[in-house]
DNA sequence: GCTTGACCTTCCAGTGACTGGAACCCCCAT
DNA sequence: ATGGGGGTTCCAGTCACTGGAAGGTCAAGC
Protein backbone atom coordinates (compact mmCIF):
# COMPACT_ATOMS: atom_id res chain seq x y z
CA UNK A 1 0.00 0.00 0.00
CA UNK A 2 1.89 3.57 -0.79
CA UNK A 3 1.63 6.34 1.32
CA UNK A 4 -1.36 8.08 0.27
CA UNK A 5 -3.40 5.04 0.84
CA UNK A 6 -2.15 4.38 4.25
CA UNK A 7 -2.86 7.72 5.24
CA UNK A 8 -6.49 7.32 4.22
CA UNK A 9 -6.82 4.75 5.93
CA UNK A 10 -5.64 5.95 9.51
CA UNK A 11 -6.50 9.76 8.38
CA UNK A 12 -2.89 10.75 9.11
CA UNK A 13 -1.52 12.97 6.28
CA UNK A 14 1.56 11.17 4.68
CA UNK A 15 3.89 14.60 5.40
CA UNK A 16 3.22 13.55 9.09
CA UNK A 17 3.54 9.98 8.28
CA UNK A 18 7.08 10.37 6.73
CA UNK A 19 7.72 12.52 9.88
CA UNK A 20 7.03 9.42 12.25
CA UNK A 21 9.56 7.66 9.93
CA UNK A 22 12.16 10.20 9.96
CA UNK A 23 11.49 10.15 13.87
CA UNK A 24 12.03 6.46 14.14
CA UNK A 25 8.57 5.69 15.24
CA UNK A 26 7.82 3.18 12.36
CA UNK A 27 9.53 1.82 9.65
CA UNK A 28 7.52 1.10 6.57
CA UNK A 29 8.69 -1.40 4.25
CA UNK A 30 9.94 -0.10 0.52
CA UNK A 31 9.51 -1.49 -2.64
CA UNK A 32 11.70 -1.68 -5.52
CA UNK A 33 10.93 1.78 -6.79
CA UNK A 34 12.17 3.45 -3.71
CA UNK A 35 8.37 3.98 -2.40
CA UNK A 36 6.96 3.12 1.11
CA UNK A 37 5.04 -0.07 1.17
CA UNK A 38 2.74 -0.15 4.20
CA UNK A 39 1.64 -3.53 5.14
CA UNK A 40 -1.61 -4.20 7.53
CA UNK A 41 0.91 -4.40 10.66
CA UNK A 42 2.10 -0.72 9.65
CA UNK A 43 -1.29 0.54 8.89
CA UNK A 44 -2.27 -1.06 12.45
CA UNK A 45 0.63 0.96 14.03
CA UNK A 46 -0.52 3.76 12.53
CA UNK A 47 -3.83 3.63 13.95
CA UNK A 48 -2.31 3.41 17.15
CA UNK A 49 -0.14 6.18 16.71
CA UNK A 50 -3.51 8.83 15.29
CA UNK A 51 -5.22 7.74 18.54
CA UNK A 52 -2.60 7.73 21.01
CA UNK A 53 -2.21 11.07 19.57
CA UNK A 54 -5.96 11.72 19.64
CA UNK A 55 -5.81 11.23 23.16
CA UNK A 56 -2.80 13.76 23.44
CA UNK A 57 -0.07 11.27 24.48
CA UNK A 58 3.60 13.16 23.33
CA UNK A 59 5.50 11.61 20.81
CA UNK A 60 7.70 10.29 23.26
CA UNK A 61 4.60 8.67 25.14
CA UNK A 62 3.68 7.57 21.78
CA UNK A 63 6.76 5.57 21.21
CA UNK A 64 7.04 4.33 24.96
CA UNK A 65 3.47 2.64 24.32
CA UNK A 66 4.33 1.37 21.00
CA UNK A 67 7.09 -0.51 22.61
CA UNK A 68 4.60 -1.77 25.64
CA UNK A 69 2.20 -2.78 22.85
CA UNK A 70 5.02 -4.62 21.10
CA UNK A 71 6.38 -6.34 24.00
CA UNK A 72 3.89 -9.35 24.78
CA UNK A 73 5.63 -9.88 28.33
CA UNK A 74 4.50 -6.06 29.27
CA UNK A 75 3.08 -5.33 32.54
CA UNK A 76 0.11 -3.20 32.54
CA UNK A 77 1.77 -0.92 35.34
CA UNK A 78 3.72 0.23 32.72
CA UNK A 79 1.05 1.37 30.84
CA UNK A 80 -0.82 2.67 33.10
CA UNK A 81 1.97 4.95 34.67
CA UNK A 82 2.48 6.54 31.32
CA UNK A 83 -1.56 6.67 31.11
CA UNK A 84 -2.30 8.31 34.90
CA UNK A 85 0.92 11.34 34.11
CA UNK A 86 -0.25 12.17 31.14
CA UNK A 87 -3.63 12.45 32.47
CA UNK A 88 -2.29 14.65 35.16
CA UNK A 89 -1.23 16.50 32.95
CA UNK A 90 -4.20 17.10 31.02
CA UNK A 91 -5.94 17.84 34.40
CA UNK A 92 -3.05 20.57 34.95
CA UNK A 93 -4.01 22.15 31.86
CA UNK A 94 -7.65 21.86 31.99
CA UNK A 95 -7.50 23.30 35.29
CA UNK A 96 -4.82 26.83 33.76
CA UNK A 97 -7.59 26.67 31.27
CA UNK A 98 -10.24 27.04 33.37
CA UNK A 99 -8.53 29.75 35.66
CA UNK A 100 -7.63 32.05 32.39
CA UNK A 101 -11.91 31.08 31.21
CA UNK A 102 -13.05 32.00 34.57
CA UNK A 103 -10.81 35.54 34.38
CA UNK A 104 -11.37 36.55 30.36
CA UNK A 105 -15.24 35.48 30.61
CA UNK A 106 -15.73 37.89 33.78
CA UNK A 107 -13.86 40.67 32.09
CA UNK A 108 -15.18 40.66 28.61
CA UNK A 109 -18.75 40.89 30.72
CA UNK A 110 -17.81 43.83 32.25
CA UNK A 111 -16.65 45.28 28.87
CA UNK A 112 -18.77 47.64 27.29
CA UNK A 113 -17.73 46.43 23.42
CA UNK A 114 -18.91 49.44 21.76
CA UNK A 115 -17.05 52.61 20.20
CA UNK A 116 -15.66 54.43 23.98
CA UNK A 117 -12.61 53.95 24.92
CA UNK A 118 -13.02 52.70 28.28
CA UNK A 119 -11.92 48.87 28.78
CA UNK A 120 -11.62 46.80 31.86
CA UNK A 121 -9.69 44.61 29.93
CA UNK A 122 -7.04 46.68 29.00
CA UNK A 123 -7.33 48.05 32.87
CA UNK A 124 -6.81 44.60 34.33
CA UNK A 125 -4.18 43.37 31.93
CA UNK A 126 -2.47 47.26 32.57
CA UNK A 127 -2.95 47.20 36.33
CA UNK A 128 -4.14 43.77 37.36
CA UNK A 129 -5.24 44.70 41.03
CA UNK A 130 -8.65 45.57 39.10
CA UNK A 131 -12.15 44.42 40.63
CA UNK B 1 16.71 49.93 34.84
CA UNK B 2 19.10 47.02 33.48
CA UNK B 3 17.22 43.95 32.22
CA UNK B 4 17.98 41.71 34.93
CA UNK B 5 16.10 44.40 37.38
CA UNK B 6 13.39 44.56 34.71
CA UNK B 7 13.25 40.58 34.88
CA UNK B 8 12.99 41.24 38.43
CA UNK B 9 10.15 43.51 38.66
CA UNK B 10 8.11 41.71 35.93
CA UNK B 11 8.33 38.07 36.53
CA UNK B 12 10.05 37.58 32.82
CA UNK B 13 13.17 36.12 32.04
CA UNK B 14 15.46 38.38 30.98
CA UNK B 15 15.98 35.84 27.29
CA UNK B 16 12.68 36.65 27.34
CA UNK B 17 12.65 40.19 27.30
CA UNK B 18 15.07 40.08 24.79
CA UNK B 19 13.24 38.40 22.43
CA UNK B 20 10.09 40.22 22.43
CA UNK B 21 12.79 43.64 21.70
CA UNK B 22 13.96 41.32 18.70
CA UNK B 23 10.43 40.57 17.93
CA UNK B 24 9.76 44.20 17.56
CA UNK B 25 7.02 44.07 20.77
CA UNK B 26 8.85 46.34 22.97
CA UNK B 27 11.68 48.83 22.37
CA UNK B 28 13.24 49.95 25.60
CA UNK B 29 16.07 52.29 25.04
CA UNK B 30 20.03 51.75 25.80
CA UNK B 31 22.62 53.46 27.92
CA UNK B 32 25.65 54.54 26.83
CA UNK B 33 27.60 51.18 27.45
CA UNK B 34 25.05 49.14 24.84
CA UNK B 35 22.58 47.96 27.82
CA UNK B 36 18.77 48.05 27.72
CA UNK B 37 17.55 50.84 29.93
CA UNK B 38 14.11 50.17 31.01
CA UNK B 39 11.76 53.12 31.85
CA UNK B 40 8.97 52.63 33.93
CA UNK B 41 7.41 53.33 30.77
CA UNK B 42 8.99 49.82 29.50
CA UNK B 43 8.08 48.11 32.78
CA UNK B 44 4.63 48.36 32.58
CA UNK B 45 4.79 47.31 29.11
CA UNK B 46 6.34 44.08 29.93
CA UNK B 47 3.68 43.68 32.98
CA UNK B 48 1.02 44.03 30.92
CA UNK B 49 2.95 41.57 28.13
CA UNK B 50 3.16 39.12 31.14
CA UNK B 51 -0.84 39.14 32.12
CA UNK B 52 -1.48 39.11 28.51
CA UNK B 53 0.58 36.00 28.22
CA UNK B 54 -0.65 34.43 31.42
CA UNK B 55 -4.13 34.57 30.07
CA UNK B 56 -3.14 32.38 27.33
CA UNK B 57 -3.18 35.55 24.32
CA UNK B 58 -0.61 34.43 21.83
CA UNK B 59 2.37 37.03 21.08
CA UNK B 60 0.55 38.32 18.04
CA UNK B 61 -2.89 38.74 19.95
CA UNK B 62 -0.71 40.55 22.66
CA UNK B 63 0.89 43.40 20.10
CA UNK B 64 -2.46 44.23 19.05
CA UNK B 65 -3.53 44.46 22.32
CA UNK B 66 -0.78 46.57 23.05
CA UNK B 67 -1.58 48.74 20.41
CA UNK B 68 -4.76 49.52 21.66
CA UNK B 69 -4.22 49.80 24.49
CA UNK B 70 -1.69 52.98 23.51
CA UNK B 71 -3.86 54.26 21.58
CA UNK B 72 -6.69 56.34 23.27
CA UNK B 73 -9.09 56.70 21.03
CA UNK B 74 -9.56 52.61 20.75
CA UNK B 75 -12.69 51.29 20.55
CA UNK B 76 -13.26 49.04 23.19
CA UNK B 77 -14.74 46.45 20.87
CA UNK B 78 -11.96 45.83 19.38
CA UNK B 79 -10.65 44.49 22.31
CA UNK B 80 -13.59 43.29 23.35
CA UNK B 81 -13.13 40.86 20.27
CA UNK B 82 -10.10 39.84 20.64
CA UNK B 83 -10.95 38.73 24.02
CA UNK B 84 -14.02 37.02 23.09
CA UNK B 85 -12.42 35.11 20.27
CA UNK B 86 -9.61 34.05 23.30
CA UNK B 87 -11.93 32.68 25.23
CA UNK B 88 -13.51 30.65 22.21
CA UNK B 89 -10.45 29.13 21.35
CA UNK B 90 -9.98 28.33 25.48
CA UNK B 91 -13.32 27.14 25.37
CA UNK B 92 -12.32 24.54 22.50
CA UNK B 93 -9.07 23.54 23.97
CA UNK B 94 -11.30 22.46 27.55
CA UNK B 95 -13.92 20.76 25.60
CA UNK B 96 -11.11 18.78 23.80
CA UNK B 97 -8.73 18.32 27.10
CA UNK B 98 -12.10 17.23 29.34
CA UNK B 99 -12.76 14.35 26.06
CA UNK B 100 -9.50 13.14 26.46
CA UNK B 101 -9.82 13.05 30.43
CA UNK B 102 -13.02 11.20 29.96
CA UNK B 103 -11.38 8.50 28.36
CA UNK B 104 -8.43 8.33 29.74
CA UNK B 105 -9.86 8.48 33.38
CA UNK B 106 -12.15 5.32 32.06
CA UNK B 107 -9.53 3.18 30.71
CA UNK B 108 -7.10 3.72 33.27
CA UNK B 109 -9.73 2.85 35.84
CA UNK B 110 -10.85 -0.35 33.40
CA UNK B 111 -6.99 -1.33 33.45
CA UNK B 112 -5.36 -3.50 36.38
CA UNK B 113 -1.78 -1.84 36.69
CA UNK B 114 -0.35 -4.89 37.77
CA UNK B 115 2.72 -7.63 36.20
CA UNK B 116 0.37 -9.06 33.97
CA UNK B 117 0.42 -7.86 29.95
CA UNK B 118 -3.43 -7.61 29.54
CA UNK B 119 -4.12 -4.06 29.13
CA UNK B 120 -7.60 -2.00 28.18
CA UNK B 121 -5.72 0.91 27.54
CA UNK B 122 -3.22 -1.10 24.71
CA UNK B 123 -7.03 -2.71 23.36
CA UNK B 124 -8.53 0.51 23.40
CA UNK B 125 -5.81 2.30 21.09
CA UNK B 126 -4.51 -0.80 19.28
CA UNK B 127 -8.62 -1.53 18.38
CA UNK B 128 -11.03 1.79 19.06
CA UNK B 129 -13.81 -0.03 19.00
CA UNK B 130 -13.19 -1.47 22.60
CA UNK B 131 -15.52 -0.49 25.43
C1' DG C 1 46.26 48.93 38.76
C1' DC C 2 44.70 44.34 38.29
C1' DT C 3 41.84 40.63 38.86
C1' DT C 4 37.61 38.46 39.71
C1' DG C 5 33.03 37.61 39.11
C1' DA C 6 28.64 39.13 37.94
C1' DC C 7 26.42 41.31 34.67
C1' DC C 8 25.50 42.69 29.87
C1' DT C 9 25.70 42.07 24.63
C1' DT C 10 24.93 39.35 20.10
C1' DC C 11 24.22 35.34 17.48
C1' DC C 12 23.30 30.48 16.59
C1' DA C 13 20.88 26.33 17.52
C1' DG C 14 17.37 23.46 19.50
C1' DT C 15 12.67 22.41 21.30
C1' DG C 16 7.65 19.64 19.52
C1' DA C 17 5.04 18.19 16.08
C1' DC C 18 4.31 19.09 12.27
C1' DT C 19 3.58 21.78 7.53
C1' DG C 20 4.71 24.02 3.04
C1' DG C 21 7.38 24.14 -0.84
C1' DA C 22 11.04 23.15 -4.26
C1' DA C 23 13.26 19.97 -7.13
C1' DC C 24 13.22 15.76 -8.87
C1' DC C 25 11.74 10.62 -9.90
C1' DC C 26 8.18 7.14 -11.28
C1' DC C 27 4.07 4.97 -13.22
C1' DC C 28 0.11 4.58 -16.07
C1' DA C 29 -3.06 6.03 -19.66
C1' DT C 30 -3.56 8.14 -23.88
C1' DA D 1 6.06 10.43 -25.97
C1' DT D 2 3.63 13.07 -23.07
C1' DG D 3 0.79 14.54 -19.36
C1' DG D 4 -0.84 14.19 -14.86
C1' DG D 5 -0.84 12.39 -10.59
C1' DG D 6 1.51 9.78 -7.69
C1' DG D 7 6.00 9.24 -5.09
C1' DT D 8 10.88 10.79 -3.07
C1' DT D 9 14.26 13.93 -0.45
C1' DC D 10 15.64 18.02 1.80
C1' DC D 11 15.21 22.72 3.51
C1' DA D 12 12.68 26.21 5.79
C1' DG D 13 9.06 28.00 8.65
C1' DT D 14 5.77 27.75 12.50
C1' DC D 15 5.27 29.38 18.01
C1' DA D 16 7.34 31.12 22.02
C1' DC D 17 10.84 30.67 23.93
C1' DT D 18 15.46 28.59 25.96
C1' DG D 19 20.38 27.23 26.18
C1' DG D 20 24.91 28.14 25.22
C1' DA D 21 29.11 30.26 23.28
C1' DA D 22 32.00 34.24 22.62
C1' DG D 23 32.96 38.51 24.00
C1' DG D 24 32.27 43.52 26.21
C1' DT D 25 31.39 46.15 30.85
C1' DC D 26 31.20 47.28 35.58
C1' DA D 27 31.98 47.46 40.65
C1' DA D 28 34.50 45.54 44.47
C1' DG D 29 38.48 43.86 46.67
C1' DC D 30 43.56 43.25 46.96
Amino acid sequence: MNISDAAARTGIPPKTIRYYEDIGLIAPDRADNGYRDFSETAVGKLDFLGRARALGFSINECRDLLALWEDKARASADVRRIAASHLAAIEAKINDLTAMRGTLAHLIETCAGDHRPDCPILADLAGGDCC
